[in-house]
DNA sequence: TTTTTGTTAGACAAAAATGTCTAAATAAAA
DNA sequence: TTTTATTTAGACATTTTTGTCTAACAAAAA
């Protein structure tokens, strides 16, 4: 509610966004969420008035960028495989920022996530649904629910870098490894998705 | 500790199990734990002294079931496409009973699982990754690093439940229908990982 | 029956986190 | 310079959660 716009209310939206969907600190408090923005706590009650209406502010917020990037991949005036290849890139670059997200997103639903149905537009993705039923009719990937064809593209792109942290572990590999592995994934998906 | 065993102690466990694994309620409280266990709230604490413990004490069965499961299925005497089936079953079984566990166990490593790298033996998971290589030259499955093969099928298996509360409203279906796709998997997984 | 063990109940202390208030300091705008 | 808005500092109340202690109770074991 502030008049000047001196960019403290975003900074502090942006760090909790980081600490909550790229550090995975899903129950930071709003004294670690002060620290790390570099403002006193009572700052942020200046701004959000109480911790659940920051979180309610970032959530929302949250809902409305995924929301808007599957409409823009998704309506895009573009062949359904290089559509597809896109919809890869975007949202792997998104996964590697912020790959807490859609965890935080779905294990708060409960609570918070009510609004969800209205927010998120299915237009969009009953139309790539559609094209992808289609290509399959065409013979340019396997026939299979639409749906099925969907979830796999998310799971491809999104699941590993859920589990980064333990996949280090068990295949034994370096951050830096790692990162190679994921630069590699955009070919491997669309080798997956498509047939040859 | 105690001498006699009624089952209370179990109880316990598997309630907080219940609770964080298959509700997703990752912050859940001494008290809720109780509650949903029908037992006194001193009675966690005679049981397991702290909350942490209680934490540390199903996270640690839980990393050493993750590790059993997986030796089993890898060691398994069988050839790699039967074997990879089994895989899928044995893990798709588990996700739908405990799909937040993989996301608990992630953002609890930080604080929880530093132990972790000694629990989980890497010699079987290299193992079926060599056979996944082998089956790569017969020309069986694409060629790729076979990490990418594992994070493909981890991937496949354990995204769509980890989503389900999201994809149930991004798809607009029932509980119902929702869980006849997910009956489907088994058989999508397979004809994705592998060459027709 | 007596004893031990498990379990509950309630009161309460301690800690952690949130939220409120006031006063002062800072900095930009008028 | 005066005013206004932003930001900090500190004290403090409130709430939530955890943890401790003691007494009582129930039930099985000795």
């Amino acid at each position: 509610m502030p008049l000047k716009n001196t960019g403290t209310e975003q900074l502090i939206k942006d760090t909790a966004r980081r600490l909550l969907f790229a550090e995975g600190k899903l129950h930071a408090t709003t004294q670690e969420i002060a620290d790390a923005a570099g403002v006193n706590r009572t700052g942020l009650h200046y701004y959000f008035r109480s911790r659940d209406q920051l979180i309610a502010a970032i959530f929302d917020e949250a809902m409305q960028e995924l929301s808007q990037r599957l409409n823009d991949c998704m309506m895009a005036d573009q062949p359904f495989k290089a559509k597809t290849k896109h919809i890869i890139r975007v949202f792997l670059r998104h996964m590697v920022a912020f790959p807490y997200q859609e965890t935080f997103l779905v294990t708060e639903i409960n609570t918070l996530g009510k609004k969800l149905i209205a927010n998120i537009k299915s237009d969009p993705v009953k139309a790539y649904l559609h094209e992808a039923a289609a290509e399959m009719e065409k013979g340019h990937i396997q026939k299979m629910d639409p749906v099925h064809f969907l979830m796999n593209l998310f799971s491809l792109l999104s699941y590993p870098l859920i589990m980064a942290p333990l996949y280090k572990k068990l295949f034994q590999v370096s951050a830096k490894e790692f990162n190679a592995l994921i630069a590699e994934r955009e070919g491997i998906i669309m080798g997956m998705l498509f047939k040859k």
